[in-house]
DNA sequence: TTGAAAGCGCTAACAC
DNA sequence: GTGTTAGCGCTTTCAA
């Protein structure tokens, strides 16, 4: 018999508690003007009922939904994926409930954010998306506040929280260089938005601090296997060690590697992301870990303060990523 | 100028049309009483004024929100995450919009449930859920169809899309029986739901079938460092041949071979997922594809059916896996 | 074919 | 400290 008979309503919980639908609110919402005896009551006869209140209701009322749209691109990429599991965990935590759409085109995310303004979220999270330009301004067409996780736009008034990439960049050029590598390659992603674009930066200019110089560059789909045709031409360069875009450009690389006529030894490479896969036995990839953890504790705790008070000022943060040293940047004993 | 000024609401349509607001409603939902006249002027003040319903109003009013609840439980599974993805673009397909919830823990599965119900959603999908019979109970105390996909229950009343797995775990059998493999082994996750001991019923029952047993059965968490330290054990039986409840396994198992000592010939080797992973050609690894594209689809009609009609009986429908071969069962020549 | 009015379940301003 | 009432934006009888 724990079948509950129906919905309950508010009313039947101020009928229960003999007591007026307000004070029914008002006691779950603890206010304080309550009295003691009476906020038992209620929150008993809540108890008893399983009252669970209708927030869609409360939301008509409130102007406030408690609803938080994410917008992602590819779940298939493990990264994304565990940014977006860490998101629902937290924003959860907060009491808030993530609506999901995959927004993988330019009309895409369009679409997406403008069904999320029909359900009146009360803030947007994009994650990592491409297509940001589209995004703010449809945000900011729908008076939307938007968080940019791990992508940036010259548009002041959208908080941003991201990773810093220029340092990642530096970091690893350090890396490389105290790993002994005289001679440099870089393997690109073929986006072009401003972060991917910053590791690069990042590394070619601490490489010149260093005295060195970029000696080849090649750039691929984030796909596996086409990362593994064009991996040849950047190791025919003969450079010494390899900073790639993403993991998967690095995974690709050392497969290649190893498919590569004779004993050719291998550059040191480091990846981007350091996904689980860097740390099985097979690759033990040096990649860069951007912190995803505190990353997206940052953007739940600021569309957290926006639902708040929605007049919150937009933030700007930056996160430090960190390097994890593997096999792939070790020295071979020949 | 393109910033619109403020949320519109109906009424602005309406004056602009010289209407009232009912009309408006009825124009914008294809009322056929509506005459052409006025539903070309009711339909051009709404797209100059760019008017969207609210549909938290709307699902206040219709007591159906168009809103589906998602409950998943780790997305950094790739199998997960991928299925997720189908699944969000699907609901989009049909105008439904997934509110998803991380349940990994039977507590937390079942508040995630309870927090879904609080938002009045239509139907709630489970996708691939442990801890299935508090998703079912939940949801049954709360009256709200659910939609179980790739996990069954003894209850009837719950829609399930599922696949065969007694079905792949034969195709399996026969395969590698095909392939000469002599004697088997089995390599298990630590979950013990229906579908995935049903993977090796399936396998075990026709291995007997073609007059075979399976010599050993080794266990592992689903984790690629767990199943690398458990997968020496299984290798020490001297199969011919294994079956492993999951690519990740399979992954892990096939690196043990590499790691061990001596140039043992690895046995023929069958995972489950068919994971991107698994065409990579460091693993290439012969994979069951459970055809999530199907699955996904389905499981979508049948929440979408739900929603447009809330008496629809409940379905059970079963998805023919097929099996991907590869270079793990290929045979060596020596 | 269209309009007026009621009401979905909730909260909050305003009484008392 | 608690009740009464109005109203969030929408759809939908009911009446015309």
């Amino acid at each position: 018999m724990d079948r509950e008979k129906k919905k309950i309503r508010s009313f039947e919980v101020a009928e229960l508690a003999q007591i007026s639908r307000s004070t029914v609110s008002r006691a779950l919402a603890g206010d304080p003007r309550i009295s003691e005896d009476t906020r038992e009551r209620v929150l008993a006869a809540a108890a008893e009922l399983g009252y669970q209140p209708n927030l869609i209701a409360r939301g008509l009322k409130n102007q406030s939904t408690g609803i938080v749209g994410v917008v992602v691109t590819d779940l298939n990429n493990p990264y994304h994926a565990h940014a977006l599991q860490l998101l629902i965990e937290k924003l959860g935590a907060r009491r808030l409930a993530p609506l999901v759409f995959v927004g993988d085109t330019a009309e895409g995310a369009e679409s997406a954010i403008e069904r999320l303004m029909s359900y009146q979220v009360d803030a947007v999270i994009a994650l990592a998306a491409p297509f940001s330009s589209q995004i703010v301004r449809a945000c900011k067409a729908g008076r939307k506040p938007l968080v940019l996780m791990n992508r940036y736009d010259g548009d002041e008034t959208v908080n941003v929280i991201c990773g810093d990439s220029i340092s990642a960049g530096a970091m690893v050029a350090d890396h490389l260089v105290g790993q002994g590598a005289r001679t440099f390659a870089y393997f690109a992603g073929e986006d072009s938005t401003t972060i991917s674009l910053d590791r690069e930066t990042g590394f070619v200019k601490r490489l010149n601090e260093n005295g060195f110089a970029l000696s080849a560059r090649v750039s691929s789909r984030y796909s596996h296997a086409h990362a593994l045709k064009v991996a040849p031409e950047l190791l025919s360069s003969g450079a010494q060690a390899v900073f790639c875009a993403n993991d998967t450009l690095a995974f690709a690389l050392i497969d290649a590697v190893r498919q590569s006529p004779a004993a050719a030894v291998s550059p040191l490479i480091v990846g981007y992301d350091n996904s689980a896969l860097a740390s099985w036995p097979i690759y033990d990839l040096t990649s860069v870990d951007q912190n995803l953890e505190e990353m997206t504790s940052l953007t739940v705790e600021t569309a957290h303060a926006i639902v708040i008070a929605s007049d919150t000022p937009p933030k700007r943060h930056t996160i430090k990523p960190y390097l994890v040293e593997r096999g792939s940047t070790r020295i071979q004993s020949a």
